[in-house]
DNA sequence: CACCCTCGAGTTCA
DNA sequence: CTCGAGGGTG
């Protein structure tokens, strides 16, 4: 798969990449230092675009060092230069476990004895160096090169956590504390929300944040930005990990150094573990690579230290980095691609969304091409452009967003996006839906295929009425087919009319799983597909009832083509078949009436009982069931004034559709529901053994419960199997019980009183007793020993 | 007039 | 699964 790639490409791809960085600081050097051209700017844009693509195939390979991520070379001159009493040194990096084990071994090997490892969490953030004199806060500064770096002291004064003079004793005359200054992802959020209410660009991520905010200057400031300033570095923290030269040290180990630290009112982070064994580093490794989120600052990695301060002499260092150190880097989470254009896409209900097509890149085990962006007001506030490298990343690690351009690496031919009057599927004027709507959507309903295609996919899906078969590829086929040139269906009225015939010839065009582009083959012609239609090979018809030899004797070949429907045409038509009998609920949904999902549907099914008495309703009868209101009422009944909304209804009833729950008694039959789970809200998450998600739902609603899809105080359960996500900590956030696949099972059968649960009280209104149990879940699972 | 909730859309993966 | 938008309810 092109999505994945070895070790040994990552190894050569890093060798490359490490070769050119060096090349590429050469080249600028001279070009910012002295005046000699030492390569032509060919060259050097060849060279930087290399290093620019080889990072985005391989996210690992980004740092903030990178020549990509900075403007020609040197940090601008600002600020003082302030040459550090002991090097800087950077850390190694290692982007697997077997390459952590790997270290580990050597550095066992070359001490000779069994180590210790201190593993603490790698902050995302911006390394600063503090130089206390006699205990007295003189000079920060950033790392620079390691030898030289900026004088940010007046600004790091600003910043809470770093105390101005060391408490306690026994601090050297002369002492450098490494650390980190990062921002809080929380108040990462509120700066930005700022940046964005005072008209300023936003910061593409935390790191950037902490960089931009402690590299700004005071002088020549107006009052009122030098208090914006100050409100910006009042949101930093900083945490210290480290000591430079120390010569007769009080302690032993790392770990101590710590406690030292700490003690002389240093910000040290408890979120560090001494292991010993680098199984057991590993083991941190793995468990922070599944809670990056569950800590207040953003996390790139963990650095593993040798405990043993002995060690660090024996092992000595690198130019660049000592050896008693390494820095595990997990998979990156942002990365940086090339904004290739904005393209609008046409949904269902007509509505028009820009999204963002990008150049493909890996970002959190995923390959991701595409992003929406919402419309064109989130376009403009994020400010992209069509070309810019812009910061991509994974919300809830599911969903990818584009969170905003690198303005730094603008060349001029950015252009911006402008959003297309006309729709792009069959080109109507758009138009908002009503007065002040920031939504465009496409007036045409009935006709554009882009919505037809999205309507029909829409009575196939699981919440309508779940036709296997049915999906995006499907639903395209039979609205937009390459042949024949009028599709079969044209709008979804024709839907239960379809015949085998109708759709043996279909033929589609393949696109390309990669690239999202119509694939061609080498003639250049496109490739096609019929996915209806079934091809095989059998001897032609007078070769029939001959023998093998004689076929043979006479020269016949299996070379006559049979067309036939293939499984899936056959498949669609027995699943249609069964589709036209399934509950009224799910009919009503598949009808796109616009507010009328599968709760809102159940809601009108079970009151009304039947099409008819829906349609006949006055708007107050609608509007009294309950979970439908005045503008659901309005919809269901606009929905009903279209002829071709009319036609639908005739079409399919005349095809068999059931539009009646048969049995049901008539409108306002509602009546409360009874049952096990009479009164009680229940939400299943994850997956529950022994029931599929929909199973789950329709057994809470058969026992007459509720089932919800997001975790409220209401919530009387969350029924949770492994793979359960946010809901589950919004369930141990507000108390509401968790109850597991087994527990659930009982309740649907026999109640609260199944699991040992207090029996739900008469009255449906009165919320059922909190339990104060659920709430006191265990930590024990975490592996922090500190505090 | 607050919440709280559902709807609808987009996206990717197994 | 998550988010924003906007509807429903107390």
């Amino acid at each position: 798969m092109a999505e994945t790639y070895t070790i040994e490409e990552l190894d050569a791809a890093r060798a490359e990449s490490q070769a050119l960085t060096t090349r590429i600081l050469e080249l600028r050097d001279a070009y910012y230092g002295r005046d000699a051209a030492v390569a032509s700017d060919e060259e050097y844009d060849g060279m930087m675009q290399r290093l620019e693509l080889l990072e985005r195939m391989f996210p690992e390979l980004q740092s903030q060092d990178s020549p990509t991520q900075t403007v020609g070379g040197r940090a601008q001159t600002l600020f003082d230069p302030v040459q550090h009493v002991e090097r800087m040194l950077s850390l190694d990096n290692v982007f697997s476990i077997d390459e952590f084990a790997a270290w580990a071994v050597k550095v066992e090997r070359d001490s000779g004895r069994r180590v210790d490892y201190l593993c603490e969490l790698k902050i995302d953030g911006l390394a600063i160096n503090l130089r206390y004199e006699d205990g007295v806060l003189t000079t920060a500064a950033t790392r620079g090169d390691g030898v030289v770096g900026e004088d940010v002291t007046e600004n790091v004064r600003l910043i809470e956590s770093i105390p101005q003079k060391l408490e306690g004793s026994g601090h050297p005359p002369i002492v450098e504390v490494r650390g980190e200054v990062f921002i809080p992802v929380e108040a990462f959020r509120e700066l930005n929300a700022e940046q964005v209410a005072l008209g300023d660009r936003v910061f593409a991520n935390p790191r950037n944040a902490a960089a931009g905010s402690l590299r700004q200057k005071a002088e020549g400031k107006s009052v009122e930005k030098l208090a914006q300033m100050r409100s910006r570095l009042a949101k930093l923290r900083m945490l210290v990990h480290g000591i430079g030269a120390w010569d007769n040290p009080p302690v032993d180990s790392q770990s101590e150094v710590y406690g030292l630290l700490a003690g002389w009112g240093l910000p040290t982070s408890t979120y560090f573990q001494v292991k010993p064994t680098a199984e057991g580093a590993a083991e941190f490794i793995e468990y922070y690579g599944e809670h990056r989120d569950s800590v207040l600052h953003e996390i790139d990695g963990i650095v593993i230290k040798v405990d043993e301060l002995a060690l660090h002499g024996e092992l000595g260092a690198t130019s660049r980095a000592p050896r008693w150190a390494i820095a595990y880097k997990y998979p990156p989470e942002q990365v940086n691609t090339k904004l290739l254009d904005i393209v609008v896409s046409v949904g269902r209900t007509g509505r028009a969304t820009p999204f963002a097509v990008m150049e493909p890149v890996r970002v959190a085990g995923s390959v991701v091409r595409q992003a929406t962006l919402h419309n064109q007001d989130v376009v403009k506030l994020k400010g992209v452009l069509i070309g810019d490298t812009v910061v991509l990343r994974k919300a809830g690690d599911v969903i990818p967003e584009v969170l905003g351009p690198v303005v730094e690496l603008r060349d001029g031919s950015e252009r911006e996006f402008v959003m297309p009057e006309a729709c792009p599927a069959c080109g109507t004027t758009l138009a908002p839906a009503k007065e002040g709507d920031i939504d465009l959507r496409c007036p045409n309903a009935r006709s554009c295929p882009a919505q037809v295609r999205g309507r029909v996919e829409h009575v196939g899906s699981r919440g309508a009425l779940d036709i296997e078969v049915l999906g995006e590829v499907t639903a395209a086929a039979l609205t937009q087919p390459l042949v024949p040139s009028t599709p079969p269906l044209v709008t979804e009225a024709g839907l239960f009319d379809l015949s085998i015939d109708d759709i043996v010839g279909i033929e589609v065009i393949v696109k390309d799983a990669e690239t999202g582009l119509d694939r061609v083959d080498d003639d250049g012609s496109p490739r096609k597909r019929t996915p209806f239609q079934k091809v095989s090979t059998e001897y032609p018809p007078e070769a029939e009832g001959l023998d093998a030899a004689e076929r043979r004797k006479r020269g016949y070949k299996k070379d006559f083509r049979v067309y036939s429907p293939s499984a899936q045409a056959e498949k669609l038509l027995v699943e249609l078949e069964l589709a036209k009998t399934k509950d009224l609920w799910r009919i009503l949904v598949s009808l796109s009436i616009r507010h009328v999902g599968p709760v809102a549907a159940r809601a009108l099914a079970g009151y009304f009982g039947s099409l008819d008495a829906i349609r006949s309703a006055s708007r107050d009868e609608l509007a009294s069931v309950e979970g439908v209101g005045g503008i659901i009422a309005d919809a269901v009944l606009d929905w009903f004034e279209l002829d071709w909304h009319q036609e639908i209804i005739e079409r399919w009833s005349a095809a068999g559709v059931q539009f009646a729950t048969p049995g049901h008694p008539g409108p306002g039959a509602a009546g409360a529901a009874d049952g096990p789970l009479a009164g009680l809200t229940v939400v299943a998450t994850g997956s529950l053994e022994g029931f599929t998600r929909e199973g789950a739902q329709e057994a809470i609603i058969a026992a007459g419960g509720k089932s919800a899809s997001s975790v409220s105080k209401k919530t009387d359960y969350v029924a949770a199997g492994p793979g359960a996500g946010s809901k589950l900590g919004k369930a141990e956030a507000l108390g509401v019980r968790i109850i597991d696949a087994a527990q659930f099972a009982l309740l649907v059968t026999g109640g609260p009183a199944a699991i040992g649960d207090a029996p739900v009280a008469a009255e449906p209104e009165t919320p059922a007793e909190p339990s104060a149990e659920a709430a006191t879940d265990d930590a024990a699972d975490s592996p922090l020993n500190a505090e």
